[in-house]
DNA sequence: TATGGCACCTGTAGCGACTACAGGTTCAAG
DNA sequence: CTTGAACCTGTAGTCGCTACAGGTGCCATA
């Protein structure tokens, strides 16, 4: 899986890009000025052009946020493919720890799925005002 | 679980309640100008003086906070509580909303747990640039 | 009473990752 | 040639804080 600088094909305007990702245009101009896509030459008129290195970029960081890296991380993803000499264990170590933020946040949401269950469950659909939700959040203890 | 107006005890300075309830200065502050604390009393010197009744009220919006819910549902609660004529399946209601909108969040993490968990049992803990998750992250389909 | 140092004040800017304009220019189809 | 969609730049808004900068007040100790 070796990219080679692409330049096959029709450029693409900015809107082809977007349909071709799914991306919003204005986010690929925000990832173009944040600097993690390279800035697209322009045509006369000042339009970007892309071609297929830009679309296959795009993908890539499409992908890693949708696994939930940050920008920061996709910055460094990429920073090692760019390299040319990255080493499988460096990426290794980085999905790690993005496994280990992820598993933590699952435990998080795990209690608080319980919590919000029980406070749901104790209420009775009354139409009294005396809703055990509010009184646990009145509640002194922690 | 009625709450009426407490004017007992003397005033808390900010630095007071921040210590009683866990909650930073500066949110406290910023609580207070977005509305969801009533703007408390000052002394001669403008330092605010809160009373057991903001006490209250930010222990309540901490707890809510903690359980997940956003400010513009905990000003809900809060102004279901103000009401004074709320009823609990309305409290229900919201409660059940977000409850929903936890295991939505649940649901996704647990599929992205998932897919790291396999990519990063696929890496080898090779040396060589032959990485599974930056293949993974360049192909082609969704 | 003077003074030191901490707590408090206001206002503004920054974070992450976009999103949403406003106000203008270019492109492509008819 | 005209129309209207697509594109351009730049700025401000979102959420829930957090972090200053630059100033004032409070209180205890000497």
């Amino acid at each position: 899986m070796i990219h080679h600088k692409d330049v096959s094909g029709a450029p693409l305007s900015i809107g082809a890009l977007s349909a071709r990702t799914g991306c919003h245009i204005e986010t690929i101009r925000y990832y173009e000025r944040i600097g993690l896509l390279p800035a697209a030459p322009r045509g006369d008129g000042g339009h970007r052009q892309f071609d297929r290195d830009h679309l296959k970029r795009l993908n890539f960081i499409r992908r890693a946020r949708q696994l939930g890296f940050t920008l920061d991380q996709v910055r460094a993803l990429l920073g090692l493919v760019d390299g040319d000499d990255y080493t499988c264990a460096e990426v290794e170590r980085m999905t790690r720890d993005h496994l280990d933020t992820v598993r933590r946040k699952l435990a998080d949401l795990k209690t608080l799925e319980a919590v919000l269950a029980d406070m749901a469950a104790a209420c009775s659909g009354g139409t009294v005002p005396d809703c055990p939700v509010i009184d646990a959040l009145f509640r002194e203890d922690g």
